[in-house]
DNA sequence: GTCTATATGTTGATAGAC
DNA sequence: GTCTATCAACATATAGAC
């Protein structure tokens, strides 16, 4: 599974990974097939015997970025108990698969909508977002959340907060699914917030 | 000011309105000096009579930006007072420039850091960071936030929050400094938080 | 599975007429 | 201040040898 940095052949998922970094570092759009073959220290040519082109290699990154995060609202935390709980649990693992795929969640977040790829991601995105949104709603119902929260708006906000990580966030060896509280620093911020 | 749609002829300042408007939509990378002629209704030579090429533009959107964001920390609320006092004014001017300055904002906040321009940026975005940080780091030394909240990472998440609103926020028309109460939901859901 | 060479289209920018 | 015409550079993608 892990291969030799000097390696002379990839796998689909290796050199997706490669990939990943050089998006998320000069932008989808700014990259060129040239900068690819370079990172991977490949031809050109032979990126192209793995995939399709360029637009297939953001298929499978933000694919494997919803995957993670659709994953979270099957859960049995998030689908029973009072609904403040499966929302603070939503949130939280949000984060944590934000930063156990940080590479993949970062390049989903920056997607724009110029190509078909993109527009799926972003109507993915939408749909997450639509159902977390929901969660809300039946929290202040409940009385669980303040009654002056807009739904839709503190959903917005919230993961505004959540996916802001990605512009910051570098491991520090640290890991481990609690990386550096940070997930906790935002259930704590999020429910509480920073007053004293 | 207010220009024609049907106009035939253009001010730097009205150029730089519709490019900014095809930069978000199809990011900086994505837009070709073709797509910024179409949407201008103007020929790319014309466009580079008013400005020197591409990056020019870009630079100039968000100079704007940046300014607005700057010119928040000079605000006599943001000077003197209770840290935290002050801290609340930054963070409702900072969402209030957001919102009036939209597209400007949305852009300086999409830049990746391929080009000088794009660097210097990223550059002027740091600095207002850490001011706000140390702005942040005061009001808990006095007591004032709560005394669990890291400086460092409690200005991220709550920028996070208050940048992501370029995501979504369209304007209604209602319009003026607290459009639609966002301002005030970024302050209440910072400060107090979510929960009952 | 990799390579070199190349086909084919798009890009940012310029020249010069009106 | 606008236009048409054009360019060199660079883009994605393919062909075919090894």
């Amino acid at each position: 599974m892990a291969e030799n940095p000097l390696r002379t052949t990839y796998t689909v998922d290796s050199l997706l990974a490669v990939t990943v970094e050089v998006f998320n570092t000069r932008g989808y759009d700014g990259t060129s097939m040239e900068d690819l073959s370079r990172a991977a220290g490949i031809s050109k040519s032979s990126i192209y015997h793995h995939v399709r082109g360029k637009e297939e290699l953001l298929r499978l990154a933000v694919g494997r970025a919803l995957d993670g995060l659709f994953g979270i609202l099957d859960e049995p935390a998030a689908l029973a108990g009072r609904p403040v709980d499966r929302l603070e649990h939503v949130v939280r693992r949000t984060t944590e698969v934000l930063l156990a795929e940080l590479p993949y969640v970062t390049l989903l977040l920056r997607v724009r909508g110029n190509t078909g790829t993109e527009l799926w991601a972003l109507e993915r995105r939408r749909d997450f977002d639509h159902r977390v949104a929901e969660l809300v709603r039946e929290a202040v119902t409940a009385g669980e959340l303040r009654a002056d929260v807009e739904p839709r708006l503190a959903t917005r906000l919230l993961f505004g907060m959540i996916n802001s990580i990605v512009e910051w966030y570098r491991p520090t060896g640290a890991g481990g699914p609690n990386a550096d509280g940070v997930p906790d620093a935002v259930v704590h911020l999020a429910f509480d917030g920073l007053r004293a």
